[in-house]
DNA sequence: ATTAGCATTCAAAAAAGTGGAGTGCTAGAG
DNA sequence: CTCTAGCACTCCACTTTTTTGAATGCTAAT
């Protein structure tokens, strides 16, 4: 990074110490603290002048500086510490790979959980999606003369199940039947055109198996299962501690009321490794007061999860973009490494 | 249930009037909104008797009547409607069954999200505790050639799965032959024993199997996923909108904290089909000022799922009762109708 | 350019004032 | 003995006013 000219300094301080405090920052405050060697009035005309740029805004007239979005995004393009991790995360994040063999999804999901600890947010895990995957084996397995529970694999390794509870107009018979020819005719289709292919054996089922409209259904609605968002959301109760939030409880709703809702975050569908979005720059009209910074986690080529941490535009960019860049590439290296495993 | 006599009749009605307004209730508005035939000296006096008997409460000395715990308790117990359900909801549950061959999880989960609603309350669900189970195959589908996954299931049709990926030093037959004598040895344990039974055949697998360290430690990580509680949690954002929340921040984070925690639903263990907690009578701490109504789901003898409703002290004892006792009965009935298809 | 000084602004906190819904008590009517 | 009308009193919730202090912008001097 390039030495940074006098404005730049004072704008990256006032995010700073913005960020830090949740107060307006004045040109008094500003000196006490850092100890810069100009007076009060000097900070003042830089500031004016930083808000006349649009860098920086004011509460009301007699105010100090709040950084503007446009402060903030220059912030966080130009001024922020890069690689800011501290060691307390680091280790947390490295203990998640002590243990051999952990699975993806765990590895996400803790590594989920401890940046949002260490940065006081709320974070939004996505699972791997489905349905770049292939179905690999659907199997059988009875549990009483009239149940049965289907099981349904991917060549990832991704299960799903369904229970089948047999009245006498199926016959278990019909079931295995029904099981066999979707193993013949179905295994290796990607998920995602699973439903069609399986619309497009519908014929060859119905000759095969009598009660074919039931089990039928019984097997689209399985197969949904896969398609099914795999959402986690952690650190609710950190949004808590955010000032704008409890001293605003409209917004406070809206983001619950969000994060209630599975289905949104996938659209955060960026090839940036790491995405951020803030305040109005995001596409969810709910949170356009709100900053969002994603990562996306590649584990394989057509496999990604996503961790989103969500809070107000006052967050610490520096903070969160380090540790999601760490963790992203704690994980990119143990699957590498598990790759070269393989290869060996 | 018998005839009321007045006071009972005034702190009913004075328990119903602040459960819906959420304010203090005074002797002349309490009038005034059943056309009560007394004037508001004696609803005064009788006011003050049931504050004497401690089921009343003032906030202050000039404040109108709030009903005390024991207040609630006596509502609950002598005073509330019973089978108190709206059409609505009445409805929302049958549509639950209109499908056949619904899995209970999802009935539960369904039923779970609907009372929330109604009721504008959290809710909390406890998915089916295995335990009583048990384990009735393990089956190993290679998916690449150095990786596996292993797929667990019990006789009650609950799947579990574990991916192993295979470094040289283990090798799939390895794996194969694990996975065998785990058939052979453990099929037909109860899942709470299942992990004494392996550390027991700890010897057997030592002499069939190379890696045998690995691959057991792998094992019992899978088992233990079925010990796992399977808790969710519905209407979040329903506590926002209750004012003791809302004006009342700490009370809200408590709250919130004890909802991300997964551990604690469990101990509201009781063998009564409807269990009614208020206040300090149920033995979580952090929420000894709000209220709990839990209801056992029995699907089968030993398998019991479980809703719990949570919310401030006031709130609409009938309505989440009506609402639970229903749900219970329409859950019982049909898993008894579907014994009988099984019988038929 | 920078800074000291000064009048000005405004939000937030503290203080003061009001209104109203509530209570308890008492004496008299039914 | 039960009920009620009336009255004095209490106290919260709300609004208005005052005070305070941290900020600003501007200007003249360095």
């Amino acid at each position: 990074m390039q030495e940074l000219n006098r404005k730049q300094r004072i704008l990256k301080l006032i995010v700073e110490e913005f960020v830090r405090t949740a107060e307006p920052v004045g040109s008094h405050s500003l000196i006490d603290k850092y100890n810069l060697p100009y007076s009060s009035a000097t900070i003042r005309s830089e500031m004016a002048e930083l808000e006349n740029l649009g860098y920086l805004e004011k509460t009301h007239t007699s105010s100090g500086r709040v950084p503007s979005p446009m402060g903030y995004r220059y912030y966080v393009d130009s001024l922020r510490e890069k690689n800011c991790i501290d060691d307390d995360t680091k280790e947390k994040i490295q203990a998640l790979f002590s243990q051999k063999d952990i699975q993806i999804n765990e590895v996400i999901k803790h590594g989920c959980e401890i940046i949002s600890q260490m940065t006081n947010l709320t974070s939004v895990m996505l699972g791997p999606d489905s349905n770049e995957e292939c179905l690999s084996k659907v199997q059988l397995m009875p549990l009483t003369s009239t149940s049965a529970v289907a099981l349904f694999v991917t060549d990832r390794g991704h299960v799903e199940h369904k229970i089948f509870s047999i009245p006498d107009s199926i016959a278990m018979n019909d079931l295995e039947n029904c099981v066999e020819i979707l193993n013949d005719r179905i295994s290796g289709t990607k998920i995602s055109q699973v439903v069609d292919k399986v619309n497009s054996i519908k014929p060859i089922l119905a000759d095969a198996v009598k009660q074919h409209e039931v089990i039928f259904k019984a097997f689209l609605e399985a197969f949904l299962k896969f398609t099914a968002e795999r959402v986690s959301v952690f650190g609710r109760a950190n949004i808590l501690e955010q000032p704008e939030f409890t001293s605003n409880l409209n917004k406070l709703r809206k983001l619950v009321n969000l994060l209630e809702n599975q289905d949104v975050w996938r659209q955060f569908d960026s090839n940036d490794d790491i995405c951020v979005m803030i305040g109005d720059e995001n596409t969810i009209a709910e949170i356009d007061d709100l900053s969002v910074v994603s990562a996306n986690i590649h584990f394989d080529k057509n496999n990604n999860g996503k961790i989103a941490l969500i809070g107000p535009t006052r967050m610490d960019y520096s903070k969160v973009i380090g540790a999601l860049e760490y963790l992203q590439e704690a994980i990119d290296e143990y699957f590498k490494e598990s790759e070269d495993d393989k290869d060996e």
